[in-house]
RNA sequence: GGGUGUUUAGCUCAGUUGGGAGAGCGACGGCCUUACAAGCCGUAGGUCGCAGGUUCGACCCCUGCAACACCCACCA
């Protein structure tokens, strides 16, 4: 083995075996275990919400496989509707055409033949970060066998009355031309302006105070085109006697009613609201609680249409306000006009104003959905961890609104709605089965409905159309309901609370039984990563490093906003003067579940991943240290055979790995992996490294060691390092097999992966408390001594002599029993006891207990220092004595308290107590020397 | 406007049913001690956001407040 860890010599030969020897398909016998990927966009590439979200998932899926379940990891992509054929349209643009000119069928066309050439892309990098899933049944949400499903999906709700087709507002996006659904449209606070119009009132009537006007005031002027009423509040005095009057809509010219709606806010502007029924949610409603015309003024493109004055015809709905604004002011309508803050509506994918548009659309009723969806949350049939997205859940649900499904767009699932001459719809699997079950002849022209299927709506199916569904395979019986569904909390709404709402629909079973919520990634600064932003990291670059160059040139092409870009290179040099190094794969992942506490955001930290690397060293080379002392030159084990004599030591690093595999059992199955890596880490190199292997050094060393003795040390050594290998696959999977494969042949086993190997089962080694007990005690000893020597200068190398005196008969054993062990781990040459009563030299003190170790001052330790060392130490005894005196004297605490609390506590003062008289004692020793 | 989360060492975060707080990184001092300088040894850092309350006892439970973050919502 090399002196370092060198993760790229080990991750891609392992992975390439792992995957041609068929590891990572289900086998055995064992219970069931699941998990379906969240897909991938097929023709994106792994960010660090990918990689995050993997390792977690990868890590649950080695532990479950290593438990020996019948585990399944469903690979799969999504065909991601609206970015993916963004991204074709774009590349099309750049080539100088547009997809109206290439038209549908070729555009489809060749966004496959770019699904094709890229969609290897994101399973490459997926198996980069050691995911071990069945890539044999990988699924994508448009193969045939998807496609049959969402077909069938369409159909039986249309047939069951949950799919429906109607004339409504939408939010439209201008940009991409598509209807979107409200959880696509993302709104945030802008600085506009609120016009006040003056609206002329008809037929002679006038305001209370003498105006033959009323004011409206607007966010949006260029909608007034498209006004059908002025409402005001029916309670409101000042316009109660203009109700059922009428004003001349200015502009248009059109009369139109003044009505009263509870709708209106009498305290906010002037208390008169325009009413434009086609443009805007609210209004709708208000124009259908009042019978209002729906005059739609704009087009798809969100330019003014045919049925405004011929003068805004034509303009974009921008240009179309400002000429709007330009025309009143002219004819003197303007009143006011006012800075104003208000929300405006983006869609997410194209930035975009969102437009409410009166559009034919396909909609999902949704409440008979969500009813059983909400009862299998609130009954446990699903659960989320942590348990408090199950509000947020509930909240959404409980407000759910029918769900547009269907887009103007060319790139999905083609919606199986077939159209005759005379606008009748009809709904099938396909146009056959539509004209034979309604008798229509091959006379009868049918044109199928152009627009297509949300992403969304197909992969609410996921979990069931990836095993088969609509046939009745074994898949769907043996590994559905899946187990745990892994994803983030943005989208829950999208995808999760679609899937289970679908899923109960069409089998009858919640698609997962948990619902793992795990927090967003950020930059070192909370700060969420983007590509405008230009902080987003490529797990990649962790894994491989990345030059500054490399990273500055990755982060500031094909921006958005090119002129971000000196101020991202800035960052980016001043944060990674020297790119980013390589820290392999099992570096990252560690880093990842650490940072996984419970549903969190996590800041990544370039600190953490680094510390994290330096632990896979630290494994490494534990290895080398483990073989060096356990294999013969020609590779095979040091004296296997034979009765074998267990140390001390070697009962104590048994026990603590019996306590290690009792916590990583309960941190993994209760998906806590931040105490799982915080665990295993700690075993390892403060245990395992700091002091077993430490404690090995002078038994194997020792010219008097006995054979049987030996054999116990090297077989725990092995034994040890095994399990812990086993132990810490699930997160770090490279660097465990690679050091597996040399160790498990030494113990006899030579089976060829660690991947199937068992979990380690804390039963497997027994608990010591005596051995803890007594590995406790040396390691005071030791600490003792060793701050000694630390705040005296004692150079690592000087040994020292050492004084015991006091103590109890156990204290003698122990330190009879470790004389070795104490003398190697404090560099310590001589040992012995005073009696008790005995004058000592002048010395540095330790107490550990009621034993004093003493370490003569022989010229070796200042006086001074000494004595500033005890002051330290006995004011910290003082302290705990007061603390506990006063705990001690509060009569309601020794009533009270439960009685071994307070024996506890009295035990304790006497030890502190104790421990303060001798330490004085010593002060006072010192000042006479 | 409604809701959720967060606030613990210089930084990033743990803290399991209430019994006077821990880790990693960083800082400081000393070491190339034959597994590892990506390492070893030692040290110093905290009124647990603020104010009340319950309790013998509160980082933990309750109330209020503040700051930050996020989600939802129709105020033109």
């Amino acid at each position: 083995m090399e002196n370092s860890f060198d993760p790229h010599r080990i991750e891609q030969t392992l992975y390439d075996e792992w995957e041609n020897a068929s590891y990572f398909a289900p086998s055995g016998n064992g219970p069931a275990y699941c998990i379906v990927i969240p897909p991938p966009n097929v023709t994106g590439s792994l960010h660090m919400g990918h990689a995050f979200q993997h390792t977690l998932m990868d890590a649950l899926i080695r532990y479950h496989r290593m438990k020996g379940d019948r585990t399944l990891w469903q690979m799969g992509t999504d065909h991601a509707g609206i970015s993916t054929q963004m991204l074709v349209e774009r590349q099309l643009n750049a080539e100088g055409r547009t997809r109206a000119e290439v038209g549908r069928d070729a555009f489809v066309e060749r966004v496959w033949q770019w699904k094709e050439a890229s969609g290897s892309n994101i399973s490459r990098q997926l198996r980069r970060m050691g995911s071990s899933l069945d890539w044999s049944r990988e699924r994508f949400t448009m193969d045939d066998g998807y496609a049959e499903a969402v077909l069938e999906v369409f159909v039986r709700l249309f047939e069951d009355g949950l799919i429906y087709r109607g004339q409504r507002l939408v939010n439209w996006d201008p940009q991409l031309k598509t209807a979107i659904s409200d959880l696509e449209v993302e709104s945030s606070e802008e600085q506009g302006k609120l016009w006040h119009f003056r609206y002329p009132l008809l037929g002679g009537a006038t305001t209370k105070d003498g105006k033959d006007y009323l004011v409206v005031a607007t966010t949006r002027p260029e909608t007034m085109l498209g006004d059908s009423a002025v409402a005001v509040h029916p309670d409101d005095e000042r316009y109660r006697s203009l109700v059922g009057k009428r004003v001349r809509l200015p502009l248009v010219g059109r009369e139109i009613p003044i009505i009263a709606d509870d709708y209106v806010d009498p305290e906010f502007g002037t208390g008169c609201v325009k009413i434009t029924p086609a443009h805007d949610f609210n209004d709708n409603e208000v124009g259908a609680r009042h019978d209002l015309a729906l005059i739609n003024v704009m087009a798809e493109d969100a330019t003014i249409n045919g049925n405004a004055p011929a003068a805004y015809q034509g303009l974009d709905r921008f240009e179309a306000r400002r000429r709007v604004v330009a025309d009143l002011e002219a004819q003197g309508l303007v009143e006011l006009i006012e800075d104003h803050k208000l929300m405006v509506p983006r869609g997410d994918r194209s930035g975009a104003v969102i437009e409410p548009l009166l559009t034919d659309q396909w909609f999902v009723k949704i409440q008979p959905l969500a009813d059983p969806a909400i009862a299998a949350v609130e009954n446990g049939d699903v659960e989320f961890v942590p348990k408090q997205y199950e509000n947020l859940y509930f909240s959404w649900m409980r407000n759910i609104q029918d769900w547009c499904i269907s887009r103007q767009q060319w790139w999905g699932h083609r919606i199986p709605a077939y159209y005759d001459e005379a606008g009748q719809v009809y709904v099938g699997r396909s146009e056959t089965e539509v004209r034979q079950q309604h008798g229509l002849g091959s006379g009868i022209v049918l044109r199928q409905d152009s627009d297509v299927l949300e992403t969304w709506f197909s992969s609410a199916l996921w979990s069931f159309a990836t095993l088969g569904w609509p046939d009745e395979t074994a898949d769907l019986e043996v590994y559905h309901p899946t187990d745990v569904l892994v994803t983030g909390h943005d989208i829950i709404f999208f995808w999760v609370a679609r899937m289970i709402m679908m899923t109960l629909k069409f089998t009858g079973e919640v698609p997962f039984r948990k619902v793992y919520i795990h927090g967003l990634v950020r930059d070192a600064e909370g700060q969420k990563m983007s590509k405008t932003k230009g902080n987003g990291l490529d797990p990649l670059d962790l894994i491989d490093g990345v030059s500054a160059d490399e990273l500055v040139a990755k982060r500031t092409s094909n921006l958005t906003q090119p002129q971000m870009a000196p101020r991202i290179e800035k960052q980016t040099r001043k944060e990674f003067p020297d790119g980013i190094p390589s820290y392999g794969t099992d570096a990252l992942r560690f880093t990842f579940c650490a940072l996984a506490t419970s549903g969190r955001d996590v800041r990544f930290d370039l600190n953490r991943i680094e510390g994290y690397r330096n632990f896979c060293n630290k494994l490494w080379n534990a290895a080398r240290f483990v073989l060096m002392n356990c294999r013969t030159e020609d590779g095979a084990a040091v004296d296997p055979d034979g009765a074998a004599e267990y140390s001390l030591a070697d009962r104590w690093i048994r026990s603590r790995l019996h306590h290690l595999l009792a916590d990583s059992h309960r941190a993994l199955d209760t998906y806590r992996f931040d105490l799982y890596a915080n665990a295993v880490y700690d075993f390892a190199w403060h245990e395992y490294c700091d002091w077993y292997l430490e404690l090995t050094k002078p038994l194997l060393w020792s010219e008097s060691t006995t054979p049987a003795a030996l054999r116990g040390t090297r077989r725990t050594l092995l034994t040890v390092l095994e399990a812990l290998l086993r132990a810490a696959h699930p997160i770090m999977p490279f660097i465990t097999e690679a050091i597996w494969r040399e160790v498990a042949p030494l113990l006899g086993n030579d089976r060829p992966t660690i991947m199937l190997e068992g979990y380690p089962e804390s039963g497997d080694f027994d608990a010591d408390a005596e051995a803890d007990a007594a590995v406790d005690w040396l390691k005071g000893v030791v600490l003792g001594i060793r701050n000694i020597r630390g705040e005296a200068d004692i150079r690592p190398r000087q040994t020292v002599d050492v004084l015991f005196q006091g103590g109890s008969e156990r204290d003698r054993q122990l330190a009879t029993a470790t004389e070795d062990l104490f003398k190697r781990l404090a560099t310590v040459d001589a040992i012995d006891w005073l009696e008790p009563g005995a004058a000592a030299p002048a010395n540095a003190l330790a107490l550990v207990g009621d034993l004093k170790v003493m370490v003569p001052l022989a010229g070796l330790i200042d006086l001074d220092a000494e004595r500033t060392r005890l002051e330290k130490e006995i004011g910290r005894k003082h302290q705990e004595v007061g603390r506990l005196q006063g705990k001690l004297g509060n009569a309601g605490f020794v009533d009270k308290a439960p009685a071994e609390v307070v024996d506890r506590e009295r035990q304790k003062l006497a030890d502190a107590e104790a421990a303060l008289h001798t330490l004085r004692e010593q002060v006072a020793a010192l000042g006479n020397a």
